[in-house]
DNA sequence: GTCTATATGAAGATAGAC
DNA sequence: GTCTATCTTCATATAGAC
């Protein structure tokens, strides 16, 4: 937790501009966003919002952060789900693209990308409890599987085939809800990606004979 | 051709400034750019840069616009590459990492998906003349490995087989590259991104076992 | 700590001389 | 058409009363 709190600052204030704030950011970008949207979206004066952060920046980064924890709890809340490989990737899968397909989501990514240069350990923060996280527990899943004798990743190693099976799972997906921001994808388009995501990544690495 | 240009500008002026919005637009984004670098970096008046471009988002859109047919030209100039499958695959995946991991093609894509809110054709036209186009690139070579037998993509289909193998290229290399702006991949780093996509896709689809 | 009112600077865009 | 100088608007950030 990078970001300071007040000293004796109204809880219920420092809460509502964290709010406003993430929703400003997260809709405009930072350099679009005013600090007097989010000032008025969370019906506090100028002056309190700054007796709460130092400025701009510090608010952004404070918004990320929040945002980070957020998908990082996402994110482990997924991995308690068990039973057969086939089961359980297509779990993982179908969570994993709720999440980053989800509008927030979109919207996370979309402002910490553009915003890397400027923020690159913000962008570094959320590759780490994002992505990263993600594959993380994807490995330990293979590493299962690969006891198991369920499949075969030695050509490529643990991590990357966990990178590689969450690439198939972002596929196009996301790609096209990032150049698309008016559509929604269909929960049937979304089960087919799962689907696809799934049934490639057993074929290529699966040492049972029904899934080839 | 969208843009619209000036009815007699001095057509060197006319192409400084294009370029250097190009270089301000890339590297700050939309909103964070100002006319004002543009006109500086151009070496023109204020006055001079509104003769030709109405306003920022005109520019804005004549800057992208360009850049994307720069993309699209480099797609096209990939496919030209014959040899077998693999070799053919190779050659297509490495030739698209250099595009979409170069400054340019990183600063391209952070742009347009962070303003794709506000400027949603322009995104979509991304979209068309860069993964679009690849992706319909890549059908090409996959139908005719299917007609010679080298493959066997009917569980998804050529459309979606396609979009598999470019996101298997994009990969986890993308992501590190968008979220890690100061870090530059190696280009022993880049060819274990293709030889490790191209394997998995052709263990994934190939009917040779000399693939498996 | 919180508000109203304001200082200060910079952005986008234009007017007028040449 | 091109430049210098300027207008208007709005941003971040602060000062002073309560």
């Amino acid at each position: 937790m990078l970001a300071a709190t007040s000293q004796t600052m109204d809880s219920e204030k420092f809460s509502a501009i964290l709010d406003a704030a993430s929703n400003v950011f997260l809709q405009h970008g930072f350099s679009a966003a005013t600090t007097d949207m989010i000032q008025k979206e969370a019906g506090v004066s100028k002056a309190t919002l700054y007796a709460g952060f130092p400025g701009k920046e510090a608010l952004f980064v404070a918004v990320i952060e929040r945002q980070c924890s957020k998908l990082a709890d996402a994110v482990d809340d997924i991995v308690l789900v068990k039973g057969g490989l086939p089961q359980t990737l297509t779990a993982i899968a179908h969570a994993y693209l709720e999440i980053i397909l989800s509008p927030s989501g979109l919207s996370l990514f979309r402002v910490v990308v553009s915003e890397a240069p400027r923020f690159p350990e913000l962008a570094r923060h959320f590759y780490l409890r994002g992505p990263k996280l993600m594959s993380d527990a994807v490995v330990g899943q293979l590493r299962a599987a690969t006891q198991d004798g369920e499949i075969d990743v030695s050509t490529v190693g643990l991590e990357a085939a966990a990178g590689l099976f969450l690439s198939l799972v972002r596929s196009e997906g996301q790609l096209e809800c990032l150049t698309h921001p008016q559509a929604r994808p269909s929960g049937v388009q979304i089960d087919m990606w799962v689907r696809i995501a799934v049934e490639t990544f057993l074929k290529a690495f699966s040492l049972r004979p029904e899934h080839r």
